[in-house]
DNA sequence: ATCACTCAGATCGTGTAGGAAATTTCCTGT
DNA sequence: ACAGGAAATTTCCTACACGATCTGAGTGAT
C-alpha cells in the first residue's frame, strides 16, 4: 500500500529532523520527492492531519506541528504523571506471565549500550518508547494506551532536545519499575513511575518554577 | 472546502445510525451519494480512519468501527474514571470568571427539556457532551481535553443504547458538578464528578458483575 | 442429488494525469 | 518606497486506467 509506505516516511521525516517543526509541507513536492502522484500524499497527510503531527491551513497546505511550548510541555507530563503511573499499578496487578515475560526481554534487549552516539541515542529513544507503551498495554487498558500513544510525547520531547534526559539513570529507573511489576506490588509501581516521570520531567523543565512545595500531583 | 464538508457528513451518517456499526463504506457509493468525485471521500475516511471512527481493511474498503463490547465499555469508563472526576477539580480550582460563566450559560441553556422525543434525546446528548469537554476545558489542560474527545465516549455509548440514561438525573448531577465548580471546591467537584460517571456506569452495565465491593476506583 | 471447486464477470479500492480556483510572489509604474 | 497587477506556483477536485477482491454460475466429483 502506498499511502501506507508515505505516511510512515514522512513520519520519519519528522521524526529525523528533515521536517523542521512549523515547515511547510508541500504536498506536490513531497510527491516528486517520494516518486509517486499527489493523491497518496494527500491521504497521508489527512491521516497525520488527525493525529496532529501536522496541521492544515486551508487552501495554504500543511505545515508540520509547531514546537511544543513550556507550558505545553508542562501539561504533557502533567498527563503523563495522571495515566502512567495509575498504569503502572494496573500492570503490577493484572499482568500476566506472557506480558511479565514480554517486559523482561525488553529490558534484558536495553542491557547497557549507553555509547554517546547519535544512533544510540535513538535505539534508547526506541526503547524508551516501547517500554512505556508496554506497561500501558500490561495494565490492560486499551483506553489508556492509545491515550497514551495519541500524545506523541517521545516525538515531542525528542524533537525539543535529543540530547537530555536519556541515560543510564533512564535505564535504572525502568529497571525498578520492572522490578515493582514482577513483584506485583502495585504501589512501588506506581511511586517508581512517578518518581521516573518527575525526574525526567524536571530534568527537561530545568529550571523549574518553584511554586508551592512538592511536586505535581502531590 | 468539499473534504472538510464530507468529513461532517459521514461524521453525521455514523452519529445518526445511517451507517450502522460495522457497516461498510463505499468509497464510490459515497462519492455518487454526495454528488462528489472519490479523492475528497478518501480523504475524509482517511481522516476517520486516525479518529478511529472508521477501520481500514486494505485492499477490501473501510467499515465504521463495530460496537463497543461489554469490556471495552468497562474500560471506556475506567479511563473516563481516571481523567474526568481529575479535570472536574482543576476546573474548580482554576476555571476563571468567563469559564465560570460559560459552564452557567451551558446550564441555562438545558434548563429542562426532557421531552420522550428523539429529537429531545439529541438535544440533550448534545448537551452531555458540550458540558463533559468544557469541564476539560475548564481544567486548563488541552492534553486530557484531546484525550476525552479522542474517546469519542458519547458516540460510543449513544450508539449501544440510545433511549437509556440521560435524563432528569443526568441534568442534577450536571448541576451538582456545577455548584461545585462555580463554590471552587475541587474536593467536591470531583466527587460529584465520579458519582456522575459511577451511576451513568452503573446504569448502563446493569446487571453489573458483583466482584469484590465498592466503586471502580476504590 | 448435493456439495465443492473453478472460472468468468462485475464491483470496488488504488494510483495517475490533467484542469480549475486560489494564493503567493515578483515585477512594474507611480 | 509603496501600491497595483500579472505570472507562477500550489492546492484541490475531477475523470480515467489498472489491479485486486467478491459474487455467481457452471462443472465435476462424491
Amino acid at each position: 500500500m502506498l499511502a501506507d509506505d508515505v505516511h510512515e516516511a514522512i513520519k520519519a521525516l519528522i521524526m529525523d529532523h528533515v521536517l523542521e517543526p512549523g515547515a511547510r509541507v508541500s504536498i506536490d513536492g513531497l510527491a516528486r520527492q517520494l516518486g509517486v502522484s499527489p493523491t497518496p500524499v494527500r491521504e497521508a497527510l489527512a491521516r497525520l492531519e488527525s493525529a496532529e503531527l501536522v496541521v492544515k491551513e486551508p487552501l495554504r497546505g500543511y505545515r508540520t506541528s509547531p514546537l511544543l511550548s513550556r507550558e505545553q510541555l508542562d501539561d504533557l507530563y502533567q498527563f503523563r504523571l495522571l495515566i502512567e503511573p495509575w498504569a503502572a499499578a494496573r500492570a503490577a496487578e493484572h499482568a500476566d506471565a506472557e506480558g511479565r515475560e514480554r517486559l523482561e526481554a525488553e529490558m534484558r534487549s536495553c542491557a547497557t549500550p549507553a555509547s554517546d552516539t547519535y544512533d544510540s541515542y535513538k535505539a534508547l529513544a526506541a526503547h524508551d518508547t516501547r517500554f512505556h507503551v508496554l506497561v500501558a498495554e500490561l495494565a490492560g487498558s486499551a483506553q489508556v494506551r492509545r491515550a497514551f500513544e495519541r500524545t506523541h510525547c517521545h516525538l515531542h520531547v525528542f524533537r525539543l532536545h535529543y540530547d537530555r534526559g536519556l541515560g543510564e539513570r533512564t535505564l535504572a529507573e525502568h529497571r525498578r519499575i520492572t522490578r515493582a511489576v514482577l513483584d506485583r506490588d502495585p504501589v512501588a509501581a506506581e511511586a517508581a513511575m512517578r518518581g521516573h516521570l518527575e525526574a525526567a520531567c524536571y530534568e527537561r523543565l530545568r529550571p523549574v518554577s518553584e511554586e508551592a512545595g512538592g511536586p505535581t500531583q502531590g
